[in-house]
RNA sequence: GGUACCCUGACCGAGUGGCUAGGUAGCGGUCUGCAAAACCGUGUACAGCAGUUCGAAUCUGCUGGGUACCU
């Protein structure tokens, strides 16, 4: 039989965590999480990660597996994703994968071109450069090492400069040589399922849901990950405006009126990308009964 | 009651006579490797009224609102 990786995905708030729950139960099988930040262990609160009593209803995959000081990206979650699905699909035919992480549910779905990951010593190196000299030098030389990456990519995005520039450095070889843009095939089928819910309704789950992590103790778990600030799992919404608070730049309220926002900002993309995926089956949660 | 200063778009904020600052939010979008990231597009606002001037957010007067100090 065919087995069926039903994936469910929508913005942040929406209420993927409870649906995915229901859906798991009534199929009787496991969780994958598509949430880049869940996987951190230390930031339970603040991603709104299923909870203890939540994880003994449904066995979860990929929640809080990952230590903040691991270096994780879209490639290796594929693999991983990819390998646990192998030998869940023995035991079950369906198998549910929830999240909101866009990048990683495309890896999963349509996978990402074989690029080598990159090395920190080359990552630190183009970084200094960077600094050094400028954007203005890495395009030039960008503009040399790969005409045909120079000619498309965005060169106001330092991001995707920089990481050409590192595979350029790395392999020796024009980081456009990688770029397939070919769609993967899956040995299953995939069936999306996009929660959603009037913008209205939505920004006041989230504000409130602000509001309820604070009792939870957002405060102090942020205050806990303060060392590892620089790390970029904690350039997180939530996180790092209490950062500014605890440096005293902010106010807590200011702090707080800020996540709501960049959390309305970050549903905005979520949004924007999946919009666009003429597969999402969409299911309006406002008109569910409660 | 008097004196001084202030009033810029949803918010913050620069601008002292002609050259639509900028930022944030909002709205729209890009994105196959740090993705809760990064990036792009989109707003002619200057408290009100009258006046000076070819031309006023910028100068003058009055009105309204605010702040500080004085009595």
């Amino acid at each position: 039989m065919e087995k069926t990786l039903q994936v469910i995905l929508g913005p942040t708030g929406v209420g993927k965590t409870a649906y995915a729950l229901r859906q798991a139960e009534r199929l009787g099988c496991p969780i994958l999480n598509a949430d880049s930040r869940q996987l951190y262990r230390q930031l339970p609160i603040g991603t709104a990660a299923p909870t203890a009593e939540e994880q003994a209803r449904v066995r979860h995959y990929f929640v809080g597996t990952l230590d903040l000081e691991q270096t994780y990206s879209a490639a290796q979650y594929e693999a991983d994703a990819l390998a646990l699905l192998d030998a869940l699909f023995r035991d079950h035919d369906t198998v549910v994968l929830s999240g909101g992480s866009m990048l990683y549910i495309d890896a999963v779905c349509r996978g990402i071109d074989d690029i080598p990951t990159v090395q920190p010593e080359t990552r630190l190196h183009l970084r200094q450069r960077l600094e050094a000299e400028g954007l203005e030098a890495l395009l030039a030389e960008l503009r040399l090492l790969d005409p045909v990456y120079y000619a498309e990519c965005d060169r106001r995005n330092t991001q995707r400069v920089v990481h050409a520039l590192e595979i350029c450095y790395q392999t020796g070889r024009p980081f456009s040589a990688f770029r397939t843009g070919q769609v993967a095939q899956r040995p299953f089928r995939i069936e999306k399922i996009g929660l959603w819910r009037e913008r209205p309704v939505l920004f006041d789950r989230i504000n409130r849901r602000v509001d309820a992590m604070v009792e939870a103790g957002l405060i102090e778990e942020a205050r806990s990950v303060l060392p590892f600030r620089h790390l970029n799992a904690l350039n997180t919404v939530g996180y790092k405006e209490l950062f500014q608070y605890f440096d005293g730049e902010w106010t807590l309220d200011f702090a707080l009126e800020k996540i709501r926002r960049n959390t309305r900002v970050y549903a905005k993309k979520q949004l924007t990308w999946f919009k666009k995926d003429p597969d999402v089956c969409w299911v309006n949660l406002d008109e569910e009964a409660p």
